[in-house]
DNA sequence: TGTCCATGTTAACGTTATGTTTACACAAAA
DNA sequence: TTTTGTGTAAACATAACGTTAACATGGACA
């Protein structure tokens, strides 16, 4: 449970599309790397050891299927998170894909709200993996199992998105979320909400909680310390 | 009863279906385990104590079925599901299968979607089976033998939806159920029933115990706590 | 066989907590 | 000063739950 930002190397031969999805995740607060072929994506993924890994299956010096097997027989790797990029939208490469042990893929064309969604998707995915286990900051303890948060002894009820709100910050105490991010994790990518509606459940969370460890970030976003 | 995620050992000797299943079944929350061979399975299973091993019947170095008599031989192994898959779809092996105790089988080709809900049958009914054991939280005291429920002395009678809703709750006071976790661990997976089924039904609960002990949480479930 | 009864489920409607927006105040930066 | 971004309170909208009554089902029993 560490606080640096998500690190995701993407693998594509077009740079138009390293381009747009690495603007794109970059919005989101990933850290994104790039690789132009196979084996580069092999050599930067060794050298970077990205959270996830998006690799487009048709490349030069490699393909993403291969890239993949390779990386996968490793165990530095068994847990990275890949997604496949594949113009062939046919059921038969998308097996083939699992198989070889991608955790989803993304048919080409690109809509880069659609590998925006997956990626946060599987990040959630895997974060629940890391979950049942209660977040301790100091004397905070937050308690997903019990869905309570507990100060210095004393237990606190939360609403479920100020429950939400809070256990992500607290997922990662320092770093700073900024709004999107928090928009996408709690609320989900579709759902269009006010400017407002952040701010209004920070206040409520920092109102509950007593203590003040929100601390606002200006035109960034929040962060959760002690 | 603890609340880490169940861990399920599949053995086969195709690679496919060891890659499609642990997929499915890894999408379900379950932490999948895969051996290509039988003897493979008995190491793996050793190390790992899974909650589930499913069993290829056709296997090199020793067939599911001696894998499964070498495992229920030992007592560690008692309690362990165990499902086999075969491709003879006939009466005969699948008698003889059970008879070597297993508790359910499967026949190829698989669906991954009958596997899951099998699967899911088997750890409700087992869930059962580690019943017979009076739950106590505070004044109240749940013996699913005698089907009675006592607060504070007095005995209170409930239906059994109703029983089976607050020996679920009561299993891990504090703990919070989701309603999809209440509707599969009470109703069952396959079944489809209302929305307002279960507000009913801890309705008629909370009004037969008297006691408030079942807290809502709104948007997320209910849980038990005294 | 038909009636009764207990249980389970649904439908309809009431109620409340929760989420969201609005409107405005305030502070810091440009 | 103006602009930009955040804090706050109150108003509003609605999803989610509570409650009741009606309907369905299956077993017990005469």
């Amino acid at each position: 449970m560490d606080s640096r930002p998500r690190k995701i190397l993407i693998a594509d031969d077009e740079p138009d599309i390293l381009e747009i999805v690495s603007y794109n995740l970059g919005r989101e607060g990933y850290e994104v790397y790039t690789a132009r072929d196979g084996n580069e994506a092999i050599d930067r993924a060794r050298l970077l050891h990205p959270d996830l890994i998006i690799l487009d299956i048709m490349m030069p010096r490699k393909t993403g299927v291969e890239v993949c097997e390779i990386l996968r027989s490793q165990p530095a790797f068994q847990d990275t998170l890949i997604i496949f990029l594949t113009a062939l939208s046919d059921e038969t490469s998308q097996i083939k894909g699992l198989e070889t042990g991608a955790d989803d893929y993304v048919s080409k064309p690109i809509s880069p709200k659609v590998l925006i969604s997956r990626v946060n998707a599987l990040f959630r995915r895997s974060n629940h993996k890391e979950n049942g286990k209660n977040i301790e900051v100091g004397n905070v303890v937050i308690d997903p199992v019990k869905f309570l948060v507990n100060i210095a002894g004393q237990d606190v009820v939360l609403a479920k998105k100020e429950f939400e709100l809070l256990y992500l910050l607290a997922s990662r105490p320092g770093r700073v979320f900024l709004r999107n991010e928090i928009l996408s994790q709690v609320w989900g990518n579709d759902v269009i909400v006010g400017d407002r509606t952040i701010d209004v459940h920070i206040r409520k969370v920092r109102q509950k909680l007593g203590v003040d460890c929100i601390t606002t970030v200006k035109g960034v976003g929040y962060k959760f310390e002690m």
